[in-house]
DNA sequence: CAGTGAGCGAGCTTCCGCTTGACTT
């Protein structure tokens, strides 16, 4: 007997195949992709890895060419589908019927390369019926939907790689850029900047209980004197009344008044009138709307969703839960309408099968609808004991809808009821109630959606009015003014994004919740309660992303896309011409990433993009950055950590001012009784420090130590810092003192020094202590030693060195850092000659330099190609470059000097070149510098603000200072 | 975003979309 291979993409789904299919087929599953790019340097093969477009993935230079290369977690399952392979007479494959379900058909093929008859078909159902049916209408591998495939794997990863970069260098390492996520993150940086523009308009109104026949009702004010009243429509988004609103708007004085003007009127029934409604049931859940519900009506976030979702797919209850499909097959359709006729009776029943349209864009439809699995739908209530929590409700969810959506319509009737009075001061005011009564409820017996506005819930219940006729007499019970606002459009949730990425054609059932997670591990986006709200770095980012990738981050970027891979999967245009004008700009109209990257990196200005608009701050003279350490205020001289729970919109003048105020983290720890100055505690650029005195330039100041904390410092434990360096006795006849410096504790005898084991030794070393240290050769090469050494007969010996930034190799000539994967304990000596021998590099700075600063360095490294615009890339370079050190945890301790062991200048050696300054700026310094005179008593004579001032004299002194390292060349 | 002296050495970060465990807590 013969026997087939059958392969789908998800085990779960094997399974149940396997049942219906029986003897004489295995069936298995490739667990999604088998292939993809290399994600990373480890996985280019080697063969490759000299290739300039190694790091792409993509061979662009011959055709765009893939690497394709089987993850190391697919490995196993491509051994496995191998060695079943061996025993059959035939290959199935069966993945799902879109774009990617085709082309992991194609990678299986490329991959597993079976010498037994190959046949593709596809499964829409998975009945016993439909699935022999498929197997009898076999096709081949559709070539051009791969090809529209592998289009949107290059598109995707020319753009994320190539973009990433890009903020890498401009704004923080380990940011990224990618066709999903950037447009994403704008969804919710445009929201906040709308929040951020926004003033609220208030106005008030009366609001009033009536009651009539025994029945008290609502009803608030609507018009007087026939003319409507204001609400909030009628304001814009800056608080103002719109242009040509004929409207009354009441402040609260004359709201008061008209309520007791109105007091002890009589009311009568002005109008009523009744229409009738019907509302239809929902579509059955997709993921995006099984995502939006789940966390409207259960709390849970789109990943805890997806989890329970996933559980109950894979015990059978319900099918596939990632898909954009609103269709029910005929079996479910049946199971179904079986349901609502025995639970509700045929008069809930809709007389024909309902069908809903699929409403998102780009829906590839390769699955049916959320729903319970099997041709009868068990009731949650049978499940209850077999179920967890989490998949329980979530199974009563789909339950739910799936079944209301074969249900009748739901019928009922709106009032409108107007009441109109006559105040005592003559005006005639008309009260306004709304009513609605429910005549059937179909679908909504078994399932109401829920709502992100909890309000506009409120509304939509049921509301009775009393059964009145026109010139009834109605008894106000209660009339009160009560004032309104205006609120801005609200942040997006969880559910609401994907709602508009779905509506937006962005992104895939199956990445939802990871794109989610994107936006929030890569610091984008905060969640606070369900809000999503966006960072200071996600302001940055989008800003750089509109304004100069900005056809990139246009929210039609992938619709146009959708079309054009469209058009290749049908054959109506191909790949290579595609990505040739995405990639380097051939033909009319195309975007030309690489030379865009290449001039972008030319051209921002880091510290322009640092710096990000904020409306409610403009001409303040306070601006917001980005930077190193966090998001932070500067005016002048004067900065301010930005707290991070302070979303973007609440950050208007007032805050700004309070928090330069008290700058974060900055207060006055007390007295130094020694000199009567005050001691502050304050956060720096490099760190948290304390401060003596509060002139500009401070008194002293001392870094605190790893075990110090700013927010618990005590005046005690600042005075001991301040009071390093510690004179520990004389050696030699030379002072030893303790420092605390740059790469940590050290005590220096004159022009020698040695390091110190701890911080704590700073107050501890005793003179003994330090002589027998000085006697001991410097801790460098010799003191630390090699961890390991390896030898070998034919070569020099290898160590193994405990290095900066990892442990790595060296034999005097060639080093190699150890990667994360190779630990140094278990390396053999065998090992370690390949290694060194595979990637082993002689030492970048082989002393040749004076000078390791990186603006200089880079600058010099563009060489040719930049030597046009040498002056703004050696600017943009000399702040990226610390900022990629720093945020790697690295401390101050990574910084590079500009100009190596050069003390602080002397005044008299600046003095000299004065000439390089501005009058002004030489004004200033003269009197500062040169004649000792403070900032303050200088600044009024120069017709400077204190804060400017300072300011410019710093800039003056390191213009000074770059004088004169460029004199000493 | 403060100032406090030395120096062998790097390699990586990142995209979107298809799928589950194997890990630990």
């Amino acid at each position: 007997m013969s026997k087939i291979l059958v392969i789908v993409e998800s085990p779960a789904k094997a399974k149940t195949i396997e049942k219906y299919l029986g003897k004489g087929y295995i069936v298995e599953s490739s667990i999604g992709h088998i292939r993809d790019l290399p994600k990373s340097a480890a996985e280019i093969p080697p063969k490759f890895k000299n290739q300039s477009w190694a790091r792409l993935g993509i061979d662009v230079e011959h055709d765009f060419e893939p690497i394709y290369v089987v993850s190391a977690e697919k490995k196993s399952q491509v051994a496995k589908l191998k060695s079943l392979l061996k025993d059959v007479d035939e290959v199935v494959l069966a993945t799902d019927d879109d774009r990617e379900g085709e082309s992991i058909a194609w990678h299986l093929y490329q991959e597993l390369r079976p010498r037994v008859p190959v046949r593709r078909m596809v499964f829409h159902e998975i009945t016993p019926e439909a699935i022999r049916k498929a197997i009898q209408n076999p096709r081949s591998i559709d070539q051009n939907l791969v090809e529209a495939q592998e289009t949107r794997r290059a598109l995707d990863r020319l753009y994320g790689y190539e973009v990433s970069p890009v903020l890498w260098k401009k704004v923080a390492p380990k940011l990224s850029a990618g066709r999903v996520q950037s447009v994403a993150t704008r969804m919710l940086v445009e929201r906040e900047r709308e929040r951020m523009r926004f003033r609220s308009a208030t106005w008030w109104d009366l609001e009033g209980l009536f009651e009539a026949k025994g029945v008290r009702f609502p009803a608030a004010l609507a018009e007087l004197d026939g003319v409507r009243l204001a609400s909030g429509k009628d304001f814009d988004a800056q608080g103002r009344l719109k242009d040509g609103a004929k409207v009354v708007r009441l402040a609260e004085g004359e709201a008061r008044a008209l309520a007791q003007a109105l007091a002890g009127s009589d009311f009568r029934v002005a109008s009523l009138e009744e229409r009738p409604f019907t509302q239809r049931p929902y579509a059955p859940f997709i993921t995006s709307t099984l995502q939006q519900e789940g966390g409207r009506k259960l709390g849970f976030s789109a990943a805890r969703t997806m989890r329970a979702a996933q559980r109950l797919y894979e015990g059978g209850y319900i099918t596939y839960m990632r898909t954009d499909s609103t269709t029910l097959s005929q079996e479910a359709m049946d199971a179904a309408r079986k349901q609502v006729r025995s639970l509700y009776g045929d008069a809930y029943l809709h007389p024909a099968p309902r069908t809903y349209d699929k409403k998102s864009k780009n829906a590839q439809e390769a699955h049916e609808a959320i729903r319970p699995a099997g041709s009868t739908f068990r009731t949650p209530e049978s499940l209850r004991a077999e179920l967890g929590d989490d998949e329980f409700r979530l199974y009563d969810l789909i339950w739910k809808r799936t079944v209301a959506s074969q249900m009748a319509d739901a019928r009922g009737r709106r009032t409108a009821l107007r009441l109109e009075g006559a105040a005592s001061d003559g005006r005639r005011a008309t009260f306004s109630a709304s009513g609605k009564t429910i005549d059937f409820p179909g679908f909504l017996r078994a399932y109401v959606e829920g709502s992100d506005d909890p309000e506009a819930a409120l509304e939509d219940r049921e509301t009775i009015l009393p059964d009145v006729t026109r010139g009834d007499a109605v008894e106000a019970r209660k009339l009160e003014a009560k004032s309104h606002a205006t609120q801005p459009p609200a942040r997006y949730t969880e559910a609401s994004l994907v709602q508009a990425l779905e509506a937006a054609g962005i992104g895939r059932p199956s990445t939802y919740a990871s794109i989610l997670s994107t936006i929030q591990d890569r610091g984008y986006a905060v969640r606070r309660g369900t809000a999503l709200v966006p960072t200071w770095t996600a302001f940055a980012t989008s800003a750089l992303m509109e304004g100069n990738f900005g056809r990139l981050v246009d929210y039609d970027f992938t619709a146009r896309m959708e079309e054009d891979l469209d058009d290749i999967a049908g054959g109506r245009k191909r790949r290579g011409p595609y990505l040739r004008a995405f990639y380097f700009g051939e033909g009319e109209g195309g975007l030309g990433l690489k030379n865009l990257v290449e001039s972008r990196l030319e051209t921002i200005d880091p510290r322009e993009v640092a710096t990000i608009e904020v409306p409610r701050l403009e001409g303040s003279g306070i601006e917001v950055r980005v930077g190193r350490y966090g998001p932070f205020l500067k005016r002048g001289e004067e900065t301010a950590n930005i707290p991070a729970d302070l979303a973007p919109d609440e950050l208007d003048l007032e805050r700004a001012e309070e928090l330069l105020r008290t700058a974060q983290g900055e207060r006055v720890l007390g007295t130094d009784p020694g000199t009567g100055l005050p001691v502050l505690a304050r956060a720096g650029r490099y760190g948290p420090y304390v401060q003596l005195g509060e002139d500009t330039p401070p008194a002293k100041t001392a870094s605190l130590l790893p075990g110090d904390k700013l927010e618990a410092l005590t005046l005690e434990r600042a005075l001991e810092l301040l009071s390093l360096p510690r004179f520990v006795g004389k050696l030699d006849g030379e002072e030893v003192w303790a420092y605390n410096g740059r790469y940590g504790p050290y005590l220096k005898k004159g022009s020698d020094s040695r390091n110190l084991g701890s911080h704590e030794q700073l107050f501890t070393v005793t003179l003994e202590e330090a002589e027998r240290l000085f006697q001991q050769p410097k801790a460098r090469r010799g003191a630390k030693g090699p961890l390991r050494v390896f030898e070998y007969p034919d070569r020099e010996p290898i160590e193994l060195r405990e290095g900066r930034f990892a442990p790595y190799l060296t034999d005097g000539q060639l080093n190699a850092s150890l990667r994360s994967g190779e630990d140094p304990l278990e390396l053999s000596a065998a090992e370690a000659r390949d290694i060194l021998g595979e990637r082993g590099k002689p030492p970048k700075n082989a002393g040749k330099r004076p000078s390791r600063s990186a603006g200089t360095a880079k600058a010099a490294a563009k060489g040719k190609a930049g030597a046009r615009k040498a002056a703004a890339p050696a600017k943009t370079a000399a702040r990226k470059a610390p900022a990629s050190r720093a945020a790697k945890g690295g401390k101050a301790a990574t910084k590079p000097r500009a100009a190596a062991g050069s003390k602080p200048a002397e005044w008299r050696e600046l003095q000299a070149y004065v000439g390089v300054l501005s009058d002004t700026e030489r004004r200033l310094v003269t009197a500062t510098r040169g004649e000792g005179r403070k900032v303050e008593e200088v600044a009024p004579e120069l017709g400077l603000e204190v804060a400017k001032a300072r300011g410019m004299a710093l800039q003056a002194s390191k213009k000074l200072n770059q004088a004169l390292r460029e004199a000493r060349g």
